[in-house]
DNA sequence: CACGGCACCTGCCCGC
DNA sequence: TGCGGGCAGGTGCCGT
């Protein structure tokens, strides 16, 4: 489900409702989501008796911090928290519960189970995976021009896949990335080392332009995404071409066009991008 | 090592 | 109406 922009929505709604709160246990029905520790029984024991302090978030991952741990939280594509009380009916597809003191409870529902959960003692998070090989942010200082290139001219890829790889680049994904190529009048499918200087200096502006946009209005809501407490953001509004096949270009009004590249749908238009 | 393809799951939508 | 195929905002693992 989500890309940056819907996980930064999440942690900024998950920061009102739960830090401060003490987890008196956790219920587990879907084992496969807890990648770490692979004992459930460790990893109930762990949360007992922890209280979230803050709540991070590194490209697409959520960091729970915790006094002797950090839980990193992958949403994939349509894992959601909520907070409710203990006493209120369970939804659908509620596979990890988080029980805290005060009666109240944080629900993880996860429609396709492919959400994941690792459990690291304080400050081991960022060296290991799956935090470990992540690329910069492209609103990062590190995303500098000279960066992007380097890595973009050392590829036989696409440039649709380039963007796609967390290890460039983390926080884009499908939506953004067909937006930030539109934006930037790039054929996704363009192998990733041809482009010109010029071509880099607008990828990397545009993406991190989109993204920032996007964090603004609350991320999108292309189906069902919603922050912990309901609400949608309204990104979606100001999409130009992700789910538009056959809508007319906003720059040349031709229709624009959807292909499979990289393994994914893609949107584009044939005229505006080379 | 780099890359493409597939697995992981469930639900929905479309065409027959 | 029912069924099969294809699709979905992601990533890790496998084989070539």
């Amino acid at each position: 489900m989500p890309e940056l922009p819907e996980v930064e929505a999440v942690r900024k709604s998950l920061v009102e409702l739960v830090v401060g709160k003490t987890i008196k246990d956790v219920f587990v029905g879907w084992p496969k989501i807890i990648k770490k520790p692979l004992e459930i029984e460790q990893f109930q024991d762990a949360l007992q008796g922890q209280t979230i302090l803050d709540i991070n978030r590194r490209g697409k991952f959520l960091i729970f911090v915790l006094d002797d741990y950090a839980l990193v939280s992958h949403l994939r594509m349509e894992g959601n928290y909520s907070v409710r009380s203990h006493d209120d009916p369970e939804e659908k597809h509620t596979h990890i519960v988080f029980k805290f003191v005060d009666g109240t409870e944080l629900r993880y529902r996860d429609v396709r189970k492919f959400g994941t959960m690792h459990l690291f003692t304080k400050g081991m998070e960022h060296t290991e995976l799956p935090l470990a090989k992540l690329g910069p942010e492209p609103f990062a200082a590190e995303f500098t021009q000279n960066y992007l290139k380097e890595k973009l001219m050392k590829t036989e890829r696409m440039i649709k896949a380039v963007l796609l790889d967390q290890t460039i680049v983390t926080g884009l994904g499908n939506i953004y990335v067909d937006e930030v190529l539109f934006r930037s009048s790039i054929h996704p499918e363009r192998i990733a080392k041809t482009l010109s200087d010029e071509e880099v200096a607008l990828l990397r502006e545009q993406a991190a332009a989109t993204l920032e946009e996007s964090i603004q209005a609350g991320g999108s809501s292309v189906n069902t995404y919603m922050n912990s407490r309901g609400e949608s953001g309204t990104y979606q509004e100001r999409l130009l071409v992700y789910g538009k096949k056959g809508e007319g270009c906003k720059k040349c009004g031709i229709p624009l066009q959807k292909i499979k590249v990289a393994g994914r749908g893609t949107h584009f238009c044939p005229e505006c991008q080379k």
